[in-house]
DNA sequence: TTTGTAATGTTATAATATAACAATTCTACT
DNA sequence: AGTAGAATTGTTATATTATAACATTACAAA
């Protein structure tokens, strides 16, 4: 199998690719769905011996400062970055029915929350939209 | 002192204005910050007789689904709505180093996910934003 | 090698939230 | 008033999510 993308990434930026990092990352974009740090933990079962939450934050934690994974707070659960490139904040949108969610990735806020953030002189450095509701197949 | 907005909202509509409901949102109005709900639990001591999380969580459940309460998903926190009428979903600017949020709630979606949305022929119940960084004092 | 740093292992516990069922309170109707 | 039904609350227990603290190991640079 060919170097992963996020492999080359660790390798380009002198970070450390390490066996718990790589299958935490492996079992999230296998993952059809958001899938909580616990889930994680029992499909890692095989390939790591017997990990501990512990490991799963820290390998999520570090996956998502670098953009390749995000969290849904109002779920609980992690995704990995459809976008391809680093991007701030996530966006999605997330059917209440089936649990799928679509990644939207805007790469500006929108006109109406930029006009806020400026009027506040508020220093920006995340944001995130969740969009709840029924996809086309579930409503 | 004169009855409550949210007092004569439940009585308009035939809901319950209970000692818990009544408790609950008075410690969250008057929380100058997001708060969690066993800190509301807390606080509650005085006003109420031992009470439980289950009664916290209850009326949390209860506002929010009026509109009267938001929940700040990155934080596990709770506000009182700032605006003066019901509103799908919540909008935040949260400061990262004092832990001031404003609430913008925003009547509605900006044009740039609006767009996805009726692409997506999703039938949105709510959305929420939250933008994190440092306020103009914190900066 | 040694030496410092980053990463991981390990144990324990903190923090957040809900399930399940019993008891109570309220409302509407006789 | 009495009573049935529904809503709300009380209570116990437990589930779920996340982190603190410290020991150990792996790595990289000198
Ligand atoms: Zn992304
Ligand atoms: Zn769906
Ligand atoms: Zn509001
Ligand atoms: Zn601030």
């Amino acid at each position: 199998m060919a170097v992963s993308q996020a492999e080359q990434f660790c390798n380009e930026k002198g970070l450390r690719y390490t066996e718990p990092r790589a299958a935490v990352l492996s079992v999230i974009q296998k993952s059809k769905k958001p899938i909580g740090a616990y889930d994680v933990l029992a499909q890692l079962g095989d390939r790591l011996d017997n990990p501990k939450p512990p490991t799963i934050y820290r390998a999520i934690e570090f996956w998502m400062g670098h953009g390749f994974v995000h969290k849904i707070e109002s779920l609980n659960a992690f995704v990995a970055c459809e976008a391809g490139h680093a991007h701030k904040g996530s966006q999605f949108i997330v059917c209440d029915g089936c649990g799928a969610v679509e990644e939207i990735h805007l790469c500006h806020l929108p006109e109406a929350l930029d006009k806020k953030i400026t009027e506040s002189q508020f220093d920006m450095t995340r944001w995130s939209a969740e969009i709840h509701g029924l996809c086309v197949k579930c409503s």
